[in-house]
DNA sequence: TAACTGTATGATATTATATAATACAGATGG
DNA sequence: CCATCTGTATTATATAATATCATACAGTTA
């Protein structure tokens, strides 16, 4: 697995980690059913504690991102997680708002902040599918 | 100044009053040159410490979105902050990557997050310039 | 001078983050 | 059966972030 950490950035490593994770999901490099690194494995790798890294698989198991099996290890899980319509706009409204405040605060304007949005899909996502 | 704060948030209460005094400048309510409440009108509006709202004023007068003068108050700064294109566009190209992420592991597709994009930047900020 | 401003300091409490050592229980191949 | 992998649980510890509190100092102005 291809995770690099910032282990200076006030980042906190188990979120950085967590995120890393959900983008290697969402580009399908992982697939329903691909086993992850075991907790002590993916520590040595990323030089973390093992406490922490089941920390990191163990929320996102909470999110329905991954399975954990004891005995078996941890797996991705199927599909998207069945959150209501609502509290996926709610939760994806307030980030995006905190984007549009930002962006608007350095200068931009919309169309510049849509248009990385854009660029980070393409770029980032798209062509890895 | 309407500022809401959720006192059960996992958010620091520093960083929601950051955002939404930044949400207020970029909605055009708050204008430069505009003064905000002091430090201790504010710490009495929303039930914070003085020391917690000078440290609100603190980072917004870091990044440039406001000043502090001693005796005086403080102050809406004069238009956006001028960072090199490139931070801002690293900036806000984490943050974009972390909507998307999100949006997609919900199982919504890039055209439903940027729809929800342009809507939060309709009801929330465009309207009300 | 009084009454506001922002600022600084030091103490305290709570929570989040991360490490560390140890132990327990499930799964599996030899 | 047993060694060796798995995840899980517990307890302790250290550090940093978050927020409160009390007090004091200095700038501004009516």
């Amino acid at each position: 697995m291809k995770i690099a950490l910032d282990y200076h950035s006030s980042e906190p490593l188990t979120q950085q980690a967590i995120l890393q994770i959900k983008l290697l999901i969402v580009k399908q490099v992982l697939k329903p059913g691909d086993r992850l690194p075991s907790v002590r494995q993916l520590a040595k790798d990323l030089s973390l504690n093992p406490t922490t890294t089941n920390r990191i698989f163990s929320q996102l198991a909470q999110e329905g991102v991954v399975i954990q099996r004891p005995g078996l290890g941890v797996f991705v899980a199927d599909g998207p997680t069945p959150f209501s319509a609502e509290y996926i706009n709610n939760a994806l409204s307030r980030q995006a708002l905190g984007l549009l405040v930002e962006g608007l605060r350095y200068g931009l304007d919309y169309e510049q902040i849509r248009a990385i949005l854009e660029k980070q899909y393409d770029c980032e996502i798209r062509n890895k599918k």
